[in-house]
DNA sequence: GAGTGGTCTAGACCACTGG
DNA sequence: CAGTGGTCTAGACCACTCC
């Protein structure tokens, strides 16, 4: 036979064209430049646009290109590192001074039943839930909600109830809960899906992908709130320095 | 008009069809159990078969589903979590007594670019390469590589070269390493796809969504080391809890 | 060989952005 | 309004697993 090739695993078309195309990135785009439409990328690889559309995916996936409807797509610029492990230095209550975020809005609602059982509360009991964003760059990169629960808070005053702010209610939640002696924190990070109120907030589609951030903050030898922030995972690099590392590149 | 609802957002069907199954899955089916195939249930909802399908990606990306070419779709188990903060204690060398990884593989070969500038090695140069894995209950969860200039291992005997066992010349390399003073680290986690050997190593597809954990390990005011950590992103949540943490919830 | 998920096609229409 | 990416269809064939 004229085989001059044993194929033994043939590769697929839209992985083939993944390479080839983030080949052509690094050479011949520069950051912020838009590609051609879908329409006319397929038909000069000669491939049906849903093929093309599943490399497309995957170079999004990795925070190569960005697409927006309407617009199009363009060379996404290198993933951002947002720092995680040591906002504010170690061992500090969401909210400090200094720490990234930008506390939104309040809520008294129940807890998702995952975060209720982390919080030792009943899957229905009301809790205090504080939204809080973050950006860097001028890109809103990240969506927090802070699940406290009324007993971490018992000196917060009841009137807080009635301030027409939600900003101003979340501040006051903070306030109270930063009287609490901070005993340690635990995280976790893992891949998640956008839900369409985090995906509007970060300027995305629902559905798309982002890292899920929960932070399990103990005090008093029990779990005295938890937070869950999404990050985008197509613009973001979480950074988990560890303060001597960090003290240690600076010098 | 007669209209009864304001569709601002009309839902795409398989971000609906999503949540359907998502609460079928919780409320009608066990962990391992294999669901219809897709073909009979792209027809009992009445689409076609590739919005069934980008409906169960979703939820295969959220940990939900398990999909096997030539088996079928089974309710996934919940995510395990991985401690990537505290393996052995922090500061620790990769490879220290206790560690969770398996020793495999040593190949001399240049580092890819981004590892050499964090290296700071030319990108052509060798450097000892080190692959190790990492199981939990069974199941292959992460691949590693990691990369160690040889400025960082001076005395490393120069006929472990010709040592024919790649785990020993790995070992060796391990072992040299760790007679340097471990100065601290520094991580970051991103999303990735896997490249086609990692996804071999981790049983999935080309392509499939993975967290990258890139560990640089700081000794003598420099970078010692660095290792490229690749979990598998549908089965895996990484657990970054500081030690005191840990203590406190044990006690 | 029968049955599964994975890839691919060629088309259509929709939702959104911008001039 | 024209042009973009997002959704959806109905079909085909392929690669793989297991009996």
């Amino acid at each position: 036979m004229g085989t001059t090739q044993l194929e033994t695993v043939p590769e697929p078309k839209y992985w083939h064209l993944k390479t080839v195309l983030s080949d052509a990135l690094d050479s011949e785009f520069a950051v912020g430049e838009i590609l051609p439409n879908e329409r006319e990328l397929a038909a000069r690889f000669g491939v049906a646009r849903a093929t093309l559309r599943q490399a497309l995916e995957q170079l999004e996936l990795e925070g190569r290109l960005q697409r927006r409807r309407g617009v199009g797509t363009t060379v996404a610029p290198p993933r951002v590192g947002v720092d995680v492990g040591s906002e504010a230095g170690p061992h500090t209550w969401p909210g400090a001074p200094g720490d990234a975020w930008h506390t939104e809005e309040h809520e008294a609602a129940p807890a998702p039943a995952p975060v209720a059982r982390m919080l030792g509360v009943a899957g229905d009991a009301a809790v205090h839930a504080v939204r809080r964003s973050r950006t860097t760059g001028g890109q809103q990169v990240a969506s927090e909600v802070l699940y406290v629960p009324t007993a971490s808070v018992p000196g917060l005053a009841a009137d807080v109830e009635e301030e027409p702010s939600g900003a101003a209610r979340a501040r006051a939640v903070l306030r109270e809960l930063h009287r609490l002696q901070l005993a340690g924190q635990d995280r976790t990070v893992e891949l998640g899906s956008a839900r369409a109120d985090d995906a509007r907030r970060l300027d995305r589609l629902p559905g798309a992908p982002v890292l899920v951030v929960t932070t399990r903050y103990l005090a008093d030898g029990g779990t005295a709130a938890v937070s869950v922030a999404t990050y985008r995972a197509d613009t973001c690099r979480l950074s988990f320095s560890d303060t001597d590392a960090v003290a240690l590149l600076a010098s």
